[in-house]
DNA sequence: GTATAATAGTTTGTGTAGAAACTATTTGCA
DNA sequence: TGCAAATAGTTTCTACACAAACTATTATAC
């Protein structure tokens, strides 16, 4: 087998891809990839806890607290505490990520439909369940 | 449409989980999975240009110093400037990516495998199809 | 034949990404 | 109650990943 027909290359590869296409989409908001997504999953539940988001974005707790970290410096969300549980961070967004809500779902619709574009919907399908099955994989069994 | 549904983050999502299985599988040799891939490239392909190996492997020239860095470091590979164009770098494997050759072809072919035994033919051959037209994509056209 | 453009690779700077270890809380249980 | 275990989040460390700027070398144009 040659090394261009791994599959986990091959995933890597199409993932660079849509980040970077993606990038060129958001950056003029001065935003990146990702921070595009965590702000699009807070658009969709806010004031969530941050464990709660990660698990949402499927990404380690410890990369969110540097994503969080960002997004705040730049003023897209704030941090507060859950007087109920004194250990749980809720984030909000601020105004001027409120400001950014329409357009930010508009890009994101855009930005789908493109990529979706190209595919036809059987493929659509089946793409989604190959998705499903590989995210439930477990390697080391069998 | 949800966050969840995001085709970019959908296979993001699946690169992630593919390179931590991948993670699993190659780190008892003290190599993380993008080390794995290259040396797998090398395999392939030894005493070739750092530019080439871009090309091959898909990524920055800029990733590639790095990659190639740790590489060194950690004497799989050495560096050797070609005498014909004082700027081209070429990479060769040392003896000790040598004695690994088989083990880390055995290991290759194993975690494709893997992967590929969780989808059915007809799975396997639309999903190549969905990577090479998202490769081809421009969502700046249309 | 020399100025200019192109190419190869590195450096610098920023931003993911996760493992492991850590602090601070809260929960569970004896 | 009171202490061990679990949970939430951060910190530290290492490694990708790429844009932009940089150096060195080679190719091209005139």
């Amino acid at each position: 087998m040659l090394f261009k027909d791994c599959l986990c290359f091959q995933v890597g590869k199409v993932s660079r891809k849509m980040a970077k296409l993606t990038r060129d989409a958001v950056s003029p908001y001065g935003l990146t990839p990702t921070q595009f997504f965590l702000l699009t999953a807070l658009y969709e539940e806010e004031d969530i806890a941050i464990s709660a988001l990660a698990r949402k974005v499927v990404l380690d707790k410890a990369t969110l607290t540097g994503l969080i970290d960002r997004l705040e410096r730049d003023g897209f969300v704030t941090r507060r505490i859950n007087p109920e549980d004194r250990r749980a961070v809720r984030v909000q967004l601020t105004p001027k990520a409120e400001k950014l809500r329409e357009t930010m779902a508009d890009l994101y619709h855009k930005i789908n439909r493109k990529f979706l574009s190209f595919l036809t919907e059987e493929e659509q399908k089946t793409f989604e369940q190959v998705v499903s099955k590989i995210e439930n994989a477990d390697l080391a069994k069998g």
